[in-house]
DNA sequence: GCAGTAATTAATCAAGTGTATAATTTCAAA
DNA sequence: TTTGAAATTATACACTTGATTAATTACTGC
């Protein structure tokens, strides 16, 4: 009897393989599918290996998490590009709606992990850094958006847009990635957009890039 | 050794104490901590007899999702009240943001479920029942809002209003519920109505009932 | 009071879980 | 080519899980 053949990789390589491989897990099969034989073996590698690139499991759904998040916000804030504020604000807001952020697997790794977060103080921590990360994008862009057209921008005012249009960014996002509705004949960008643009006072007109 | 001693209970008290023991579980354990044998715990019970009550335990938590979902629009279109449709409307908005609709508890349960919908085609078909049912709900409130008014209220904009509405206040739940920003120095209700107001062209002043 | 039915308990099972460790294999350096 | 250290596999363990079944108990109708 001989044993399978194998080749080592590179210490971020593998780590990187072994969270790609939870994701997908949990994508899939959900948090309860996530175990460490499954995520071996979508790693093409023996359960065993794991607890030597993380502490136990806990700390590799962790790090999944903390990854998925910031790529996530990564991915929404690359549609920003450059330019005036309300041009780079409205290109956080497509991409937010528009895939890979929205989109059935997204929705079902965030919605999984989300779960978590009540009952576990360490998936806790990694939601509240990367939710902040997100809500500081929004408020900052806001900012500038009004300050840029002369508007009001105190403080209390700039925080309570971002409030509101970070709820319905989210709350956009997860009906346009749950897929219970059918948008194909309405243009979920364009109801983003000019609903935003309703919410902080601006003529929609200029929010359709 | 003695037996523990038990008293019978008639067929829908103890399916109710099992799917309460189950939420209780899931809000404070997580869905992975809602195992058959806390549930009986918390119950009251043994193991064994939750399956006189449910054929399996996928049908158990299928059924706790039911109740849990069905309470929560219970809950929140009692806001309602009567009278005029925004007066209703603004009812619905503000039982929307407020405990014990939006609080931490309730987001737990919701978001441990949710994240097993996509892998779940039971879970699924749950979550699908509850969630059309409130967007019908603001759907119909939003019509009957435009239509009292006289401006425009054709299928296509109702529609329209509904999804934004929909996601603002899934948006909303969301945030308070998390309980990461500190909400105590801002209304929400007040945030929630204004917005909303803003959104559906309404004077905001006649939504602070 | 008594008997019978059905709810409930108690005990057990096989399967799957995360973890630990020793045996192997790879690969880079000498 | 050889050697040694480190990555990887293989195996095993203790525990928890959901499920099953027989024994007991509580309650209902007579």
């Amino acid at each position: 009897m001989t044993r399978r053949t194998f080749h080592r990789e590179p210490e971020a390589v593998r780590q990187n393989d072994l969270i790609a491989a939870t994701l997908d897990s949990v994508a899939e099969l959900g948090l309860a599918g996530a175990t460490v034989r499954e995520v071996a073996n979508r790693a093409g590698v023996t359960p065993g290996l794991i607890r030597r690139y993380f502490d136990n499991k806990e700390r590799l759904v962790a790090a999944a998490y903390r990854t998925f998040i910031a790529d996530l916000i990564e991915t929404a804030a690359a549609g920003c590009g450059d330019g005036p504020a309300h041009t780079r604000l409205a290109g956080l807001i497509r991409a937010s709606v528009t895939p890979p952020v929205a989109d059935g697997r997204t929705l079902s790794i965030w919605a999984a992990f989300i779960g978590t977060v009540n009952s576990d103080p360490v998936m806790a921590e990694a939601h509240r850094e990367g939710y902040q990360a997100f809500r500081d994008l929004i408020e900052h862009l806001v900012g500038e958006c009004l300050r840029e057209r002369g508007t009001d921008a105190s403080q209390h005012l700039v925080r309570r847009h971002a409030i509101v249009l970070n709820a319905l960014l989210d709350g956009l996002w997860i009906e346009i990635s749950m897929g219970g509705d059918d948008f194909s004949s309405v243009d979920v960008v364009r109801i983003a957009l000019d609903s935003t643009a309703t919410l902080l006072g601006i003529d929609p007109a200029e929010f359709r890039e």
